[in-house]
DNA sequence: ACCTATTTGTCCGTATGTATT
DNA sequence: TAATACATACGGACAAATAGG
């Protein structure tokens, strides 16, 4: 009947199964030797079918370990009301934060100019890892003028949010002053806590939060995975 | 010295004679058997970097026949966008483009859904090299309605200018109504035009501008050099 | 910190099928 | 028809990265 090749077989049927979700995102498909058994078929003809489903962008492999289900594109919006959280469930997906560092030390040149402060000056660093679902999808790593905000520390613990951490703070609204986006290749921690490959590519924001005063409260460097993340200005 | 697979070895080197035109565009490659004697490896290890140029786009293989250079300049995904020669005087630097391609055609189903128009429709399409000074920095792909400007291919080939060409067309402003962006990697034909390495991070836009009622008039994909490029929200 | 088993990646070899010349 | 050239499929061996004890 099929006048396809096996591998091409193979990946159809492999297709299929990711995109009735039987075999979820994120998940690890069988191994090579489970699948050549499964289909009787070599491991090679296998492994045809497998490099046609990456080449797609359906899955990723990873030496060592398997061959993972890739996940769906995410829209971020990119606007001057910039929010993680609402981003994330406007998309119809649960936000969730990893926290990799959280405390105050001297700022950088670079921060004070953004921050309009001293160099002298003490800052929070907060970074850490955003996730939509179970997806890590950025990484974050943002500042705020300590001065300002002596409890945001303590704050951004208890509510694992900046937004409503800042409101704790007097800061009940705040806009996106500024973003500059280019494309970079991804160092080995970034791929590993990204879950892509090294050397994927990856969205670099800088951006500069300001209050309705216009006075800049944050400034935050971003990178988010290229393979599935698209950032949307309108 | 290299790190690097064989059949990547084997992939720069073809892709590098195709580049320098030692193997011109529509030119047939060796064949399997030459080529592994070439380079003194297994024809199947020639075949994985002739599978990777393949799927590349810089090559196609015909069966019984041979492997051949892709006469097609950027099959899919280049693009652009206007506004950009403001953007690079403001920088003080002069833009210029190059152009590629500007002939009509029929519309594919992405861009008639993005102009609100019907599949049969021709459409305009520009596709070209912007530059800052000599440096290419990206490459722009975009697509117009015909039946709405016919006299636009015209118009650019004379003025050599969208946002020119367009006013005489009876367009007198236009804005943009939403720009997509993410990361992607090079290929071979990009890296070429760009002057980067392949496999060097772009920043990939897709964008529709719309006349001052909303009316979409334009839809473009840019790739923009991920090393040099920053676009800026502000 | 180390070892071992697992798993994917690379490379070679052989045979046969299918389309082109 | 015959020779050529790419496509598919099988087989084995080892390397490299990972995961788990």
């Amino acid at each position: 009947m099929s006048k396809l090749p096996l591998w091409k077989n193979i990946a159809n049927a492999l297709t299929e199964e990711i995109k009735s979700a039987q075999i979820p995102i994120g998940a690890k498909l069988p191994t090579e030797a489970e699948l050549s058994q499964r289909f009787g078929v070599n491991r090679h003809t296998v492994r045809q079918a497998l490099s046609f489903l990456c080449s797609e962008g359906v899955t990723w492999s990873k030496r060592g370990s398997g061959v993972f289900v890739s996940d769906k594109p995410t829209n971020y919006k990119l606007g001057d009301r910039t929010r993680f959280s609402q981003n994330i469930k406007d998309a119809g997906r649960t936000p969730s934060r990893k926290t990799l560092i959280l405390q105050s030390r001297l700022c950088t040149e670079k921060e004070a100019a953004a921050l309009n402060i001293n160099t002298g000056n003490r800052v929070l660093h907060y970074e850490g890892i955003s996730f939509a679902d179970l997806t890590p999808i950025g990484l974050f790593s943002s500042v705020f003028c300590l001065s300002k905000f002596p409890n945001l520390e303590d704050a951004i613990k208890e509510h694992n949010s900046v937004t409503i951490a800042l409101s704790k703070c007097g800061v009940t609204d705040y806009k996106r002053h500024s973003t500059a986006v280019k494309a970079v290749l991804s160092d080995a921690v970034q791929s590993n806590h990204l879950r892509i490959k090294l050397g994927d590519p990856l969205l670099r924001t800088e951006s500069v939060n300001t209050d309705l005063n216009g006075n800049p409260i944050e400034f935050g460097i971003a990178h988010f995975s290229g393979p599935i993340v698209t950032l949307n200005y309108t």
